[in-house]
DNA sequence: CTGGATGCAAAGGGTTTGCACGTTT
DNA sequence: AAACGTGCAAACCCTTTGCATCCAG
């Protein structure tokens, strides 16, 4: 891994998402930095909002993918994503779970839960066994 | 919306979703679709995937997005997006459910758990109180 | 000085779409 | 016949990358 130096830039968008709470987009975030970095460039933002994850000060939320991943519907469960060999499995967990999870959030706030989704990360079986 | 006839592509796409366990990709269905219709085109498996999603009968596997959003990271938590702006709440759900969750699956699978995340999907307060 | 960081623009990669033709109802 | 579906290829859109230049350490 390479080592970082500093760069007002990279400073900056630190700055920025620590300041708001609407979890922006890069193209979000040049916009706003354009105005202090005239010449700013996407690429840099995309760059430096790339390494801020990699050095674990900025959270990317995605699924963990690089392309849309499709399944017959049958009923709701939630999905196993492996680290190593990226293949994704079913969890078929007590539907206790869906239930308390909603109802939680429903009694702490004002918002209308239509549904929820839950991945878990980690090591598939098959990988495990071949370390 | 309209209204859905039937065809042999789609028909198959169906099949093939419903006898894999792999949550394929659409280039994957593609790439099967094409051994029985040798004219396909990828732009038919993407219609008819996103008809079929539509339809009720196939899930995709994303985030909601078109593209990434980022975080300054502060401690794990959960997110709502609201399916009528599109904003993104921050949940702050007591951590009992983070380690029941991980460890229901622990104790019910031979998979190694990292980590997990959970969005809920609905509608936020602000959106609510425009209806 | 040395190697990371930037701006610019082009390239990438997955997904969508316009159009003319084919197919279902 | 009317309207949806298909194949083909171009267009899209977000993101990454090559390169010459700039700048931090």
């Amino acid at each position: 891994m390479s080592d970082y130096r500093n760069s007002k830039q990279r400073l900056k968008i630190i700055d920025i998402l620590k300041s708001t709470e609407i979890h922006p987009t890069a193209d979000w975030i040049y916009e706003k930095l354009k105005k202090e970095f005239p010449n700013l460039s996407l690429g840099t933002v995309y760059r430096n909002l790339n390494i801020l994850v990699d050095m674990g000060m900025v959270d990317r939320l995605d699924f963990g993918k690089t392309f849309d991943r499709f399944e017959a519907k049958i009923d709701k469960h939630y999905h196993f994503i492996c680290e190593s060999c990226g293949s994704i499995l079913d969890l078929d967990i007590d539907k206790q779970f869906d239930n308390k999870l909603e109802e939680t959030v429903k009694t702490h706030t004002k918002l209308k839960i239509k549904t929820h989704k839950v991945q878990f990360y980690g090591i598939c079986e098959k990988c495990l066994n071949k370390k």
